[in-house]
DNA sequence: CGAGTTTGACCCGCGC
DNA sequence: GCGCGGGTCAAACTCG
């Protein structure tokens, strides 16, 4: 354990997929003879590889998702992401006061990606929107294929967390620890002033996993990452020895990119990340100060 | 009329 | 073995 990583905070979430309540339990129905595709994230996935399933936990301040509004104890419209999404179910979620909506890309036949949109329990101005694709399946890699037709949510501000499964983990991990770089950060500066090319390698290994995101490619991290070890949210619930966050800041020819995100280009900055295999990699990096 | 949403029921894995 | 909790189904409903 390395305590210097405690008690930091996040938005988003992040579990492996065999531990994520959908590996859990229920939605693998005999009853139902439809539906291989919905059954990606299921528990019948351990007849399929465990790799096969990808995780991206995506946090959103509500107050960014234009159009976002609670009808009673519903979700009118669930944060866009340039995808269609159809609501297949809702479920009270014990502990959370919030429902969950369960939603199934609906941009192609057959897609078998899917989501979740909860209100984060701990901090109700946050949206948690969970995705789920199958490893070999491609995500909706363009914004253009899956043009959502739900209520306009765009301006967003997504934090970003990807999870592959273990097994995949421990191959990439072994990759890392040939690349990875020794980092120290003596005058403990603010992130904002950190040398971009400390995390250079970091940065190609969150873009090859990224590749598997469609729109996450559109990050230059090579350039533009910044890791934040300092909270971003009072998203305590998710802290944990293996996390850590990147800010990706915009250049301007990003700009148009992120064109319809409103505020979020004001602030200048697009995305965070939080990536184990980052925080492996840069297990020798003495404490970074934090940035608000 | 088609597409999307709502909602109660059903199923399954897990913990006790 | 049983109850709980989460995920999904599918009929009914709503909306454009």
């Amino acid at each position: 354990m390395d305590s210097r990583f405690n008690n930091r905070q996040f938005v988003g979430e992040f579990e492996d997929s065999e531990n994520s309540p959908e590996n859990s339990g229920g939605g693998d129905s005999p009853r139902s003879a439809v539906s291989a595709d919905t059954k990606i994230a299921s528990t019948s996935s351990s007849k399929r590889s465990r790799r096969a399933i990808q995780k991206k936990v995506v946090s959103v301040p509500i107050k960014d998702v234009e159009g976002f509004r609670l009808k009673g104890d519903h979700m009118s419209a669930p944060p866009s992401d340039s995808w269609a999404w159809r609501k297949y179910g809702q479920k009270p979620i014990k502990g959370s006061p919030y429902p969950r909506g369960y939603y199934r890309c609906s941009s192609s036949k057959g897609c078998p990606a899917r989501k979740q949109v909860e209100r984060s329990r701990v901090d109700s101005n946050m949206l948690m929107v969970t995705y789920y694709c199958e490893h070999n399946h491609p995500w909706p890699a363009s914004k253009n294929n899956h043009r959502t037709t739900t209520t306009s949510a765009a301006t967003a501000t997504p934090t970003v967390t990807t999870s592959v499964s273990e097994e995949e983990e421990e191959e990439e991990e072994e990759e890392l620890e040939e690349k990875k770089p020794i980092i120290n950060n003596p005058s403990n500066k603010t992130p904002e002033l950190i040398p971009d090319y400390r995390f250079t390698n970091l940065s190609e290994g969150i873009l090859n996993q990224a590749s598997e995101f469609g729109w996450l490619t559109d990050f230059d991290c090579t350039t533009n990452c910044t890791i934040l070890e300092s909270p971003i949210s009072t998203e305590d619930r998710i802290t944990t020895d293996n996390e850590m966050a990147m800010i990706f800041t915009m250049r301007e020819e990003d700009e148009p990119l992120f064109a319809d995100l409103g505020e979020l280009r004001s602030a200048r900055w697009c995305s965070a990340v939080r990536w184990r295999k980052v925080r492996r990699a840069t297990a020798r990096r003495p404490s970074l100060a934090t940035t608000g």
